[in-house]
DNA sequence: GCCGCGGGTGAGCGGGCGCTTAGCCTGTCC
DNA sequence: GGACAGGCTAAGCGCCCGCTCACCCGCGGC
């Protein structure tokens, strides 16, 4: 099994969602946000894309944003999903590292079409849906500051400003999402191992 | 003169754009589009917070995407000038390296109004714009690119993936546009230190 | 003094938006 | 086989969008 295998790339996502008719429902949402953004998308483009008419929505989803909600709480809960499974294993702060950059980066590669939608539209969103949402964003945060803080602990890092580190730790693997092309010349795979690497420099593993 | 000053944080932007109306209302385009995105800011918003009618918009420009044309497109020259002079400057590829990522770090932080419009709403203009904003950002990542070359041809730094590195490191210099806020604790000179830092290291500079 | 002209406004047009409503199929239970 | 519930559609409501148009004001030239 590949890293992207692993990391989210499955052949059947969303199968918590149901019925039927609302999962599609949401997958043409994820498609039409990530190409053209939230507010340039109609309700009328998601229903198209789903074989629908735009009444259709509206059965399943009270508003266009609940959409965007679901969307953006699944896919969070999912990629914080992915950063656990590979930080919290076996091996020494720098394997626990470079594999959760690498499964991270690997899910913003071969999801980048939700992970666009996660990472950039949540400014659409209403208030309490926004403080859920950034909310789990803290939590992935925490994640990696943690890993670091216990390679520094055991001298397996040389960090000066961890806060910031991490920052940037997680605005490289974020940033993926924005300019990952799957017509381009690497695999979600090839990144993910590239940026652990860099990563592994960046705190100065040793 | 700090390195924000020296990076384009100057008092008086966009001095180049004429008459002051069109100024007015370019730097309330920015403002909107940077809180709200492209396509959620409507012409009344804009007019409303230069002070005038809906209709003066059309005056000094033809639509509201030209506007969004001339601030990508200003917006990358300056992004491009600012590069550049610290990159061509006196010194070893790291000194240069170095310089170049402190400056376009920082005036990503202190102009993030702009840099989150030229960075985030490209997809909003339509394909003619688009292209000559992408012949602009073609040629930052060969600045980049360019630099790393020669630390690898001199011996200085150490990069297996010479493409794959410039990638993240302009990754890692886009993002602070997304997350930078002047609320937050760091300054733009703080973070382009912190980053130029972080640089030297992912390309094992000696 | 009057003219022209660049910069401005108030009112509003056509259209597409998010969302609703009335009603229609199709299967299930008795 | 009639009642009914869930899933869906055609039609359309009210609103606000990008943008236009008819008109107005202040000011330099003769």
């Amino acid at each position: 099994m590949s890293a992207a295998e692993e990391s989210g790339g499955e052949a059947q996502p969303w199968a918590e969602v149901t019925p039927d008719a609302a999962r599609r429902l949401l997958v043409a949402a994820v498609e039409a946000f990530a190409e053209r953004g939230y507010h340039a998308t109609t309700t009328r483009d998601i229903a198209g894309r789903a074989g629908m008419s735009p009444a259709a929505l509206y059965i399943h989803y009270k508003t266009k944003e609940e959409l965007l909600h679901r969307i953006s709480r699944i896919g969070h809960e999912k990629a914080l999903d992915v950063l656990r499974t590979a930080g919290r294993g076996e091996g020494t702060a720098a394997e626990r590292l470079a594999d959760a950059v690498r499964s991270f980066v690997c899910w913003h590669a071969a999801q980048h079409t939700v992970a666009r939608v996660v990472q950039y539209e949540l400014d659409a969103l209403g208030p309490e849906a926004w403080a859920e949402v950034v909310a789990l964003r803290r939590q992935v945060d925490a994640e990696v500051r943690g890993i670091i803080e216990d390679g520094v602990a055991s001298g397996a890092f040389d960090v000066a400003d961890v806060r910031g580190t991490t920052l940037a730790v997680m605005s490289l693997c974020i940033d993926v999402a924005r300019w990952f092309n799957v017509d381009g010349p690497r695999t979600p795979d090839e990144v993910g191992a590239l940026y652990a690497g860099l990563v592994l420099r960046m705190v100065g593993a040793k």
